[in-house]
RNA sequence: GCCCGCGUGGCGGAAUUGGCAGACGCGCUAGAUUCAGGUUCUAGUGAUUAACAUCGUACAGGUUCAAAUCCUGUCGCGGGCACCA
């Protein structure tokens, strides 16, 4: 539990899941296993401090008020959270450890050798960065050979110093926490830059603002070196199916190869204009479909790609600038809002197919495909350059009918999708539907030779290559998976590409721009050259604290309010401090550890604590436990994490990666931070909306406590269906839990002592302020005695324990409270209540209610003492199977199916007699009279069925 | 557009996973208590029908002795992704 504490207070969606992990945490305890159930808050971060502005306070202020407030609310719902280990981001002592954190991935790489991160010293430079950087006296060959711009200098002292920073430069590109230069989201109205998370549809997700794309030098941690196992781990961990795939989404793993394409030779491209740095001989492709390479007709590049100035002919150039100009004048959003109409323009340049011969008589010419350029190609995603292949491709096709580009069909589609798409029914012309009439032979014979927009519909799917053959490789019939094998071992051995995977997963943007988050602590030097270069704080200056300052509100020009407090800024030595701040992630990225040692001022979190609570250290589960994850060593990790589905991508994967890292690195003991997680749904308004101010259909806690207590409030929230499933709020339904806990109170307390309390109490308060105990005034109700409870009345109790204990180890709550209201309606009714049966069903209800029914327990004790009076520590009731045992069976009887009569047998019966049974019942024999009876079904214990015909 | 998930009374939702559809609660109807209202209690409450009975789990098919549950297609709702090659 890490709530967020906004200015709002809290609505009725904090509390279903705190109520959720409360039960269970009371019922845990019940079967005698320690819990660690804690309460913290997630305090820094955007939306907090633009309250804050908004209200024209400080943060610092803004934050205490609203952590008092959700503190008073969360009270006042009985929550049995250990407060010892209350935390809070923004606390220095807390924070301390976020940096401490920082440091660890500042100070690793990712060796992909071990495929993991490791510290810092054991990365190896390349050749010809390696000389000992203990004795930096010595040049090393890198200077000596390749420096003519140090001509002014006295060369021996400038090469060392060179060669330093050229490997700190080298060692600064591999950190998982490391500076760069890059296009990022930045939105002027929150004076910062988010991640790519953080913006929906082209908007900041935080309040809803516009965002451009702007090259900023910023803060980025390496998650994406971690891509593979944040992927391939979700199948170690017991997360909602919906929950895992939107995390396959994001990290969006595809398969493929890169392939390179040559440019074509002087007849096009003689003006080409060399440019340093950039070959100008190849276009690498990224493709998942290496098996359509023969059907490439021509070639996109993303429009900022950086061959695109070189290849481009001096007939094209004009074009080719204007579209570029274009294309940045464009936001992202406007890209891809308009994305409906493709656009494009031709370099003037061609490439060669490596696969095609350029004499195959098949189709001339096709070996040189022209070079286009288009925004359909990304220029972050994979090389930034595709291969088209218009006939296998959605996006192609559109592009290719559009600009006249013709298309080669080379994978065969499965016969179902030929007729499907050029069936009579479809709208396709009427050459093809003359070919749908005709035999499916013909349509595969017409399918393979035409070189056109064949039915202007691209096969995407697997099916079997085709027209695929050069003098070296043929791939034709081979279905789509073996061609694309066989074509990349072709590829590999020629030099031509290469087997690659990609990823939709980018490096997390971590700085941002704004006063309240976790300083970075980080320092930047000059070197002898005047350059800046960072380093990192030692551990012995944590925690950073934040400069105070008046003025913390953001700037439009996204220099850091930060910066301000020139005396913090710039430190004795002529360094400077980073000004930028850590996005608020940072400290929601490892709260979970700070709880198992929250008061440790040693490290994080002790490696004792670490292990006993994560479970990774054996720890016996207790013999009455009936979900063996609990306590299972086996399966490591926080054993039940309730959370809400908004932090799918963010908080989530985030916290999965810095788990990963503190992994390796030997700082905790298990891969994955979170076993099993559970989304609760959303509640929504009365009107079936989501709750919103806007929308005026908020419900207040407060109101409910108010109004029904804080127990019925609890019981509604879980009563008012499956905790996953997102279900609309009704206070009318508030009413039925109420009622059942009055039944509850009426079940034990006799009615004419609670009137005469509440007479009393009436008088007390506008009379007395300071009135005696008068709930002693309250008696039990006549026929709770200490008498053995009859067999009825134990398999009623014993029914309830076995369905409310299977519940809750399935989290099924909405019907372990509905298995206690007939246990409730039964017991109102007997005569003679024995004191046990009542005293275990109120061990049933006190984690749903604790309140009242510890109030009761407390009646029931004055007068049939008990060894422990508080519920808070009864061992749970365990159920007798021998009790449940029903000796007698209703046995429905069907015809044909149809249930026709229901029939009371001994439990024992055997088949025969069931039988039997069934074909006497008069009801049966109305159905078989006058028909044979076929067959006899008899489902011992279950059903008879009788099938006549 | 693509990928997930879900469709059960007037409403929220049950159904031991293929075996009596509608537990429990809300609402509604009638009755009791009450001067009255509220509270509380009792009975009823899927649809059609006077009744026998028939029909009913989004729709259309299929598998099975038996389908809310499994399979195929369609429609609707919710969520995620969105030119990711």
């Amino acid at each position: 539990m890490f709530p967020y504490p906004s200015g709002a207070g809290l609505h009725v969606g904090h509390p279903e899941g705190y109520t959720a992990t409360d039960i269970l945490a009371r019922y845990k305890r019940a079967l005698g296993h320690n819990v660690l159930h804690p309460m913290g808050w997630d305090a820094f971060g955007l939306p907090a401090e633009q309250y804050a502005i908004k209200t024209r306070q400080h943060p610092r202020q803004t934050t205490e008020q609203n952590i008092a407030t959700f503190k008073r609310q969360i009270k006042s719902l009985g929550f049995s959270y250990d407060w010892t280990r209350e935390i809070d981001t923004t606390d220095p002592k807390y924070f301390k450890w976020t940096q401490w954190i920082f440091l660890r991935l500042y100070n690793s790489w990712f060796n992909p050798e071990t495929n993991r991160a490791e510290p810092i010293s054991t990365l190896r430079y390349p050749p010809e960065l390696e000389g000992d950087s203990s004795n930096v006296g010595q040049a090393s060959r890198l200077s000596q050979s390749s420096k003519e711009n140090s001509k002014d200098g006295d060369r021996r002292d400038a090469c060392p110093a060179e060669s330093e920073s050229a490997r700190r430069a080298y060692r600064d590109s591999k950190r998982l926490a490391y500076v760069t230069e890059a296009p990022v989201w930045w939105c002027e109205s929150l004076g910062t830059v988010l991640a790519n998370e953080e913006v929906v549809d082209g908007k900041s997700e935080v309040g809803d603002f516009p965002v451009v794309r702007k090259p900023m030098r910023q803060w980025m941690l390496r998650i994406t070196a971690y891509a593979e196992r944040l992927l391939n781990d979700l199948e170690t961990i017991d997360w909602s199916h919906s929950l895992k795939e939107m995390q396959r989404n994001w990290i969006g793993r595809s398969e493929g190869a890169e392939v390179d394409f040559e440019v074509a030779g002087s007849s096009r491209c003689d003006d080409r204009t060399p440019q340093r740095g950039v070959p100008t001989d190849k276009i690498r492709v990224f493709t998942t479909r290496p098996d359509t390479l023969f059907g490439a007709t021509y070639m996109v590049l993303a429009p900022e790609h950086k061959i695109v100035d070189v290849i481009t002919t001096s007939e094209q150039r004009a074009a080719v600038e204007a579209y570029k100009a274009e294309v940045s004048r464009k936001s992202d959003l406007e890209r891809t809002e308009l994305a409906k109409e493709k656009t494009g323009v031709f370099t003037g340049a061609y490439a060669i197919n490596p696969a095609i011969d350029p004499n195959d008589p098949l189709w001339p010419n096709q070996h040189r495909i022209p070079v286009w350029i288009a925004d359909y190609v990304l220029a972050s995603y994979g090389t930034g350059a595709i291969m088209a292949v218009p006939s296998h491709d959605e996006r192609d096709m559109e592009f290719a009918l559009k600009f006249e580009i013709p298309t080669q069909n080379v994978v065969m589609p499965p016969d179902d999708w030929l007729r499907h798409n050029f069936g009579p029914s479809t709208n396709v012309p009427k050459d093809v539907q003359e070919i749908y009439r005709t035999a499916i032979e013909e349509l595969r014979e017409t399918y393979s030779h035409t070189n056109a927009y064949f039915g202007q519909k691209a096969f995407v799917g697997e099916g079997t290559a085709i027209n695929s053959a050069n003098a070296e490789i043929s791939l034709d019939g081979l279905p789509t998976p073996e061609a694309k094998k066989k074509i990349t071992g072709w590829l590999e051995s020629k030099g031509l590409g290469k087997r690659t995977i990609n990823y939709k997963l980018r490096d997390w943007l971590f700085s941002r721009q704004r006063y309240w988050g976790e300083p970075f602590p980080i320092v930047w030097k000059q070197d002898a050259g005047g350059n800046w270069f960072h380093e990192a704080l030692p551990e012995s200056a944590l925690p950073v604290l934040p400069p105070p300052l008046d003025d913390y509100k953001p700037t439009p020009d996204g220099q850091p309010p930060l910066a301000r407090a020139k005396d913090w800024v710039n430190l004795p030595d002529g360094s400077r401090r980073e000004t930028n701040t850590m996005p608020q992630w940072a400290g929601s990225c490892w709260y979970y550890l700070r709880y198992l040692d929250a008061k440790n001022d040693q490290t994080f979190c002790g490696g004792a604590a670490e292990k006993y609570w994560m479970g990774a250290a054996a720890v016996q589960p207790s013999p009455d436990s009936t979900i063996q994850r609990f306590n299972d060593s086996t399966k490591p990790g926080v054993d039940l994490y309730v959370g809400g589905t908004e932090h799918a991508v963010l908080h989530l994967l985030y916290a999965r990666f810095w788990h990963k890292v503190l992994f390796d690195l030997g700082c905790v003991s298990t891969p994955e931070p979170f076993f099993k997680l559970v989304n609760q749904g959303l509640i929504l308004g009365e009107d079936n909306q989501k709750m919103s101010k806007a929308r005026g259909n908020v419900v207040n806690p407060d109101d409910m406590v108010n109004e029904y207590g804080a127990d019925a409030f609890r019981l509604y929230e879980m009563f008012l269906g499956p905790l996953q499933d997102a279900k609309p709020w009704s206070t009318k339904g508030v009413v039925g839990v109420y009622k059942f806990l009055g039944r509850v109170w009426r079940l034990f307390v006799d009615e004419e002592s609670d009137t005469e309390f509440e007479q009393a109490e009436t008088i007390a308060n506008t009379q007395r302020p300071e009135a005696p105990n008068l709930l002693e005034l309250i008696k039990l109700r006549p026929g709770i005695e200490d008498t053995p409870p009859s067999p009825a009345q134990l398999k009623t109790l014993h029914a309830c324990i076995r369905k409310v204990t299977e519940d809750l180890d399935h989290l099924r709550f909405n019907t372990a409270i509905a298995a206690m209201m007939v246990f409730v309606n039964d017991a109102i009714t007997w005569e003679t209540k024995p004191c046990f049966v009542l005293r275990d069903f109120l061990i049933l209800l006190h984690p749903f209610a604790p309140h009242l029914a510890e109030e009761l327990c407390a009646k029931l004790h004055s007068e049939f003492p008990t060894p422990t009076s508080a519920l808070s520590y009864a061992p749970w009731p365990k159920y007798d199977p021998a009790l449940l045992v029903e000796d007698t069976l209703e046995i429905p009887v069907q015809v044909n199916g149809k249930l026709r009569d229901v029939i009371k047998v001994p439990a024992d019966a055997s088949q025969q007699q069931l039988e039997s049974a069934a074909l006497a019942s008069e009801k049966v024999k109305q159905f078989i009279q006058g028909k044979t009876v076929k067959k006899v079904i008899v489902v011992p214990r279950k059903l008879v069925n009788i099938v006549v015909g």
